[in-house]
DNA sequence: CTGTTAGCGCGTTCAG
DNA sequence: CTGAACGCGCTAACAG
């Protein structure tokens, strides 16, 4: 018996009612008596029925999907996003499509016109890419966008954490262990949040009565090996840093490796501080201290603005999520004779 | 000018042809006129048209659309597979749903109902959480259904890493280098792929002519603090193990922090393989020796051989893929008097 | 409360 | 080579 999935007029003929009716119970769009319910659910019940959502977007005008923009589902980051977002559409009965931007070769454009092609009812931009021309460029679409750690003001709506003071919480903590030479490891260039951070890592020495010295802040890196050079640098200087506060996790792994390359200890020698809390950051030896970032939660923030939006509700611009920090055994105290030159 | 985004008629009148033109050019269903097909390509460029995805699966019966159903976004494990199957994916044009257990608090069928509804046109299984009864409702569903490292046999098509020989690899590493009491964390109970590990391990043990123990061989495994728990559990023992094969890589590192806790040394008191040859496997310390499994050529294929069903044409129904030992600082030569006891 | 009917946007015969 | 017309499966008025 090859019976093909069954339609919402299979199931109306089998009840013996319109398909209006089936329709009716099946999205509780308007009241029916009891019985004839009864009958419809027994019917979609014993066809196995299950509502095209293809159809169903195309006569609702909504897809029940959310484009979400990220940069690549390998980094642990944009994973922890992705889940947020997802429970919360999920609760919604919505479902989130995927634009990985390391995914195509071509340009990131080409990413969202398969997703609006999809008629995705809202966009989620995570993707750290996003320039200041693209973002343009997306906000003229006519969905929602919201933006999760993106250029500021450029979309209507924005999820961020207080980037600022995640990196003060970095530098405060690193001077009350007695470090006055701190290195910032920044994002790569185009990257929206290093500005901010690089502005709170200054801001912080500013207060503290520390000194800010270029030469201990490096740009351009974009990958662990990156990362790892750059320390490297840093520790041949005359006047080497004590400390080094990375733009994320993954730079400060790469950290670790050219303070191990350069016979230092970490945190005898060097202390570290990364950015993300990363589940590897309990793992990795010694234990990473970084600047929590409650990625899932901004992703589910995300999610939830954009659902408010999608209902007609008013939703928040901007909403500012609180980093913290977690102590664990990367950071000490600078030894005395730390200062080897 | 509030212009809404134009449809196939917006671009049909603005060319002065039928809609049924702009449907063969879009497509190239058909042979056109190259001076009109001009004209409609300039048309729908001028209106920037981008064809509604509903409509045209309503139409085809067909949505463009993967289903993938994996246990964890976070687990790098499926990120990559996921990886790889959107990147087959999107080259032919089509999307990739994301199935993701852990989203949802209520029962797995839910998930793939989703999914149906969605009418993905096929679907990957990749959660390892797939038990037989499930299976076999799956793969009574009319889309095909392709398996990564799932139960034997339950699904037409399936793509397979060789768990034995990643086992034997593993087994036969340690014993080259003198260790004799191998200890196995195996997967957690319902993994299908834990027992083809397992036996790969016990055939392996036995070529090699060293005896199975199974007081070494610890089931039940479900989180990296559990495997820490087993281990410091297994080096209590009278006869303590010297060497650990983890089912995979997070419970190896599990392994980890038992060894540390109990004072030794990785790899001087004690040896640690684990499985899937993560990128984190590089940054910790000792770097973790490991079966590589190329999980994004695996998704890769998975998409590849759905994709050759769905164009109708003949497909393997078993890809079996070759895994390779990984030989970083966590594996080392057996002491003399390692034997503690 | 329920059935009829007209689209939603597009692919696809079938004539011309 | 091109156009008119129907149908994909479902929702949303509009009558009844």
């Amino acid at each position: 018996m090859a019976t093909r999935t069954p339609r919402i007029y299979d199931v109306a003929r089998s009840a013996r009612v319109s398909i209006a009716t089936v329709s009716r119970v099946a999205n509780g769009t308007a009241r029916v008596y009891e019985r004839t319910e009864a009958r419809v659910r027994r019917a979609m019940e014993r066809l196995g029925y299950r509502p095209h959502a293809l159809a169903r977007g195309l006569a609702t005008r909504r897809s029940h999907t959310l484009g979400l923009l990220i940069t690549d589902i390998l980094d642990p980051y944009f994973a922890e996003i992705v889940r947020g977002a997802q429970e919360r559409a999920e609760s919604a009965g919505y479902v989130v499509l995927l634009g990985d931007a390391s995914v195509h070769t071509s340009a990131e454009d080409l990413l969202v016109k398969r997703l609006l092609e999809r008629r995705v009812d809202g966009l989620i931009v995570a993707s750290s890419r996003t320039t200041d021309a693209y973002a343009a460029q997306l906000a003229s679409e006519d969905i929602p966008v919201v933006c999760i750690n993106g250029p500021l003001g450029q979309f209507a709506h924005a999820v961020q954490i207080d980037h600022r003071k995640g990196a003060r919480l970095a530098v405060e903590h690193l001077a009350s262990l007695g470090h006055t030479r701190i290195a910032h490891i920044t994002g790569a260039v185009g990257v929206p949040t290093r500005q901010e951070r690089l502005a709170g890592y200054r801001a912080a020495l500013k207060d503290l009565g520390l000194s800010y010295d270029p030469s201990l802040v490096i740009a351009g890196v974009t990958s662990i090996a990156d990362s790892h050079d750059a320390v490297a640098g840093l520790l041949g200087l005359a006047a080497a840093p004590t400390a080094i506060f990375a733009f994320n996790d993954r730079w400060a792994i790469g950290a670790y490796a050219a303070v191990r390359d350069a016979g230092l200890r970490i945190p005898a020698d060097v202390s570290v501080v990364g950015f993300d809390d990363l589940e590897m950051d309990e793992w990795v030896q010694p234990a990473l201290t970084s600047v929590r970032q409650p990625r899932r939660e901004m992703g589910r923030i995300a999610a939830d603005v954009l659902l408010a939006v999608l209902a007609g509700e008013s939703a928040s611009e901007l909403v500012v999520v609180e980093p913290s920090l977690v102590i664990r055994g990367s950071t000490g105290t600078r030894r005395a004779h730390a200062d080897r030159h």
